[in-house]
DNA sequence: CCTTCATATATGCAATTGCATCTATATTGA
DNA sequence: TCAATATAGATGCAATTGCATATATGAAGG
């Protein structure tokens, strides 16, 4: 008779889990990242799917729908990438309203260097707390979220 | 021989599912706080936990450690509480450095508005994603993590 | 007492975010 | 061709965050 608008408790600790758990690790991983001198975790991210894409680059609305970053963020993250040096913006020749994010050399390396602290973190503080088939599990039941 | 730093794939999977996951639910929940023309999701957080402290208050390093929040970001919250009338400061006798955080009647109201909202959303963009087995079987793995 | 150190909270300032809007093109259809 | 509309990206400004440090008080030791 009633609609189902209000979440079971197990939904509820669910969320309240998520969010309190991507917190707490995010927290512990940009402090890796701090000790280590890096940049904030964010720049990962567009530099990574700037190296992992075809040519080393991206048009700016290919990063958004890739990494979630809204419009006016990223940006505003590519001026901070380009002022350091780590990514460059070039023309796009068909459509003159866009442009390329390339990822410059200086760029790449820096893509290295940020894995070599993220992936010790993401070991430390996430596959250390789990099993292999609990961080399986885990990782099935967070995709059906997305 | 070697030394285990490097994650494993699932563990990797699991980190990145964890952050999007996340990141686009909050995105969502927010969303629809903004459409029912509520404060941010964060005020909600440090009214419950005053809510349901035994007095309807908290000194400001419990909320702290209840909610993740930074010892400064919630000093400032606090203001823009107060400001609104949904929270007071009131005198810790026992120690003068300190405070209470006193849940005002338009707290408690403000609370329990949010949590209809709040409730709708957490059904929408996390039950409705789940079995109630999937849900309990999420709370536990993320409950490691914590 | 008085000095030294620890704890609770607040705050100045720079960096980042969110919001709204702007500019510059493209696309569409009359 | 041209007005209307849509898309890509940038930007001014206010709000929030992070960092470092300040203020005020308490606790401990000599």
């Amino acid at each position: 008779m009633s609609e189902r608008s209000a979440p079971t408790s197990a939904t509820t600790e669910a969320w309240v889990g998520l969010m309190r758990a991507q917190q707490r690790a995010l927290a512990a991983i940009e402090k890796d990242f701090k000790a280590a001198g890096l940049p904030p975790l964010g720049w990962y991210d567009v530099l990574w799917e700037l190296v992992k894409a075809e040519a080393g680059r991206l048009r700016p609305f290919e990063i958004e729908a890739r990494t979630l970053l809204a419009q006016y963020n990223l940006s505003r993250l590519i001026d901070r990438l380009e002022k350091e040096g780590l990514v460059r913006r070039e023309a796009y020749d068909e459509d003159a309203r866009g442009c390329w994010v390339v990822a410059t050399e200086a760029g790449r390396g820096m893509r290295a260097r940020m894995w070599e602290t993220y992936s010790r973190s993401i070991e430390k503080h996430i596959g250390a707390r789990l099993s292999e088939p609990e961080a399986r599990e885990l990782a099935a039941l967070l995709s059906r979220l997305l």
